[in-house]
DNA sequence: TCCCTCGGGACATTATATGACCCGCCGGGG
DNA sequence: CCCCGGCGGGTCATATAATGTCCCGAGGGA
């Protein structure tokens, strides 16, 4: 038992007040400059209380009110970070870890608090926390490989060129997918290896294509190239979807995703889709690379969160490719459920 | 910045919150079993909010109440000792000690939370804490001599058998004095020596005398002895008094006390009373060590809080002879203030 | 046995937090 | 340019929680 937790005895209300004004913080800090009205909505509760939080958090220095809106103070941002650990420990979350890297037999399981659901400020945390890891393991001369998806996008923001290993090289694993270019594998590649001062490959090439295209795009010498790159990383680090956000993506018409959740569909990782088991149930013809091409990748990295994306998650861990598991709490405590431990 | 600081920052009503229930706690353990109406008067605020204080630890599970009053719970004394750190950082102790020794010159100080004037409960973290620095510096072999005192009396109570090296002798450095045999220096090294299973010698002879019969008694073989043994120490330990209460226990009347004072004297110790400066002001012909005895002595440590005794602290320090002080924060606030230390 | 203090219940009263609505200000867009 | 929407902040009635006050039956010690 620490100090924190005789705290947290001591005053027990400290908990919810904690919760609140965390969770107040990190809008402010994502959503900055941001108002009042706005912020009390967000937080669910009502604009007076919010106000008188604001104005206790201003007298402390953790927030600045203009006429724009609140936003952090350096001293706020300080705050925040170190708050994480509080947060950490008041939510048990290294317990939560342990639990789950024992049911779900992944080596690591780092957990973020908060759920990227109801608070999406906390996408930020989750790609700090990845690219926290990566940097950890990174080495020099590494092949770093990534796939798309918006919270790969923050990773590749997040990352600081602060004690990166040099000549790292990062290439993309899918082609393009859908219309936002800022959330493909490509311009992921590009802003991570620039923020690490490394290199990076691009597959030129879109991420679904009809079968009978597949070889002739797949013998072209600069994407064979750039797959086999991807097939001997020294790290890959994914994101993860819920089935029907990335059937939707696809442009799946209402029909053919109905199938697919029929299906039992949950999860969609590498351009397949997977039930709650970790079965495939359909597979895109996709260029790049494939389920089975992670088996010869030492080290696995998924990120994702939200609890929506439970199932996704235990889905795709459940196929005992991943190595290391990043997520949020709200993901880690559904599974929990799932799983049955308490 | 860590993380209890951030709390705070996040929190600030947390303060005193935890002031409230860390010195109610305290008392609950000391004064065992306490009735409501009685702790509210300790505490100085009402009945009511200490009733509820009281239900909410009740809830905690840090307090059981029954028919003869509230009393800590095993987890409560373990919540107790953990806040102990929590409320040392609350107060910034470790700079106050910091400063203090740069101030003070003098080897290490030890505060320890609380006023011992104010809240009487405090003496057992004091004595607590001089307990456990001396079994960290105790080595096998060791004299260790010892003064009387109340706060020296609930320190031998303190030590507890566990990893204390053998073969250590107490010795009392002093006579006896006024009526209170239990707070002798001859009880205490009793009491100490049994408790850490060491041996123990004995002074036999009244703390003050007539001069003429001074010499007689130190001619004493027996008392020549323990003195002698007293001179070579390994370490000594000794409390401080104020002048006042010093020279009413010596049974000063009204007219001497009055000169005492008006001559400057504000602390005591080994016998003498002492200036703010430091000076001796008076000297008692006494049986037993002399302040300049303390030169020869590798380790002096000098124990006792309670702010009225920031002056006797201040003034024992000033002669140079403490290596280590351990005394609380009423008396370091003070000696803060009287150093002009911000 | 009596009596004193214990914890706990009850309730009027007060302090505090909240809801609701207002204002003047500022900046961006028409 | 002006207008308008959102901004922070003031105000005050009201809801909610904390507190003061008094009481009760129980249990332990003289």
């Amino acid at each position: 038992m620490d100090d924190l937790v005789a705290l947290r005895k001591l005053v027990p209300e400290l908990d919810e007040v904690v919760e609140r004004r965390y969770s107040l913080l990190k809008i402010v800090r994502n959503e900055a400059p941001i108002g009042r009205r706005f912020l009390a909505a967000l937080l669910g509760s009502s604009e007076r209380v919010t106000r008188t939080e604001l104005e206790i958090l201003r007298e402390q220095g953790l927030i600045v009110t203009s006429s724009v809106g609140v936003e952090l103070t350096a001293q706020g941002e300080q705050v925040l970070t170190l708050l994480q650990n509080v947060v950490r420990e008041f939510h048990d979350i290294e317990y939560v870890e342990r639990r789950l890297e024992k049911a779900l037999g992944v080596g690591k399981m780092i957990v973020v608090p908060g759920d990227l659901d109801s608070n999406p400020s906390g996408k930020r945390d989750l790609a700090l926390a990845a690219a926290r890891y990566l940097k950890g393991v990174l080495r020099e001369g590494h092949v770093l490989a990534v796939s798309g998806g918006t919270t790969l996008a923050k990773v590749a923001e997040c990352f600081s060129g602060q004690d990166v290993p040099k000549n790292v090289t990062v290439v993309p694993i899918r082609g393009g997918l859908g219309e936002d270019a800022k959330i493909h594998a490509n311009s992921i590649a590009v802003t991570l290896a620039d923020n690490i001062g490394g290199s990076y490959r691009q597959l030129h090439a879109p991420e679904d294509v009809l079968p009978c295209y597949l070889e002739q795009i797949l013998s072209e010498p600069r994407i064979r190239e750039v797959i086999a790159l991807g097939r001997r990383a020294d790290i890959l680090v994914h994101g993860i979807g819920t089935a029907e956000e990335m059937a939707r993506r696809r442009g799946f018409d209402d029909a053919s995703l109905m199938e697919l959740i029929a299906d039992g569909a949950v999860g969609e990782a590498f351009g397949c889709y997977f039930d709650a088991h970790g079965n495939i149930v359909r597979n895109t013809t996709s260029v790049g690379l494939r389920l089975e091409d992670l088996e010869r990748i030492p080290l696995v990295v998924t990120v994702g969160g939200g609890h929506s994306k439970a199932w996704a998650v235990m889905a795709v861990l459940s196929r005992g490719y991943c190595d290391v598991c990043i997520t949020d709490e709200g993901v880690a405590r559904r599974l929990m459920s799932l799983k049955e431990i308490t």
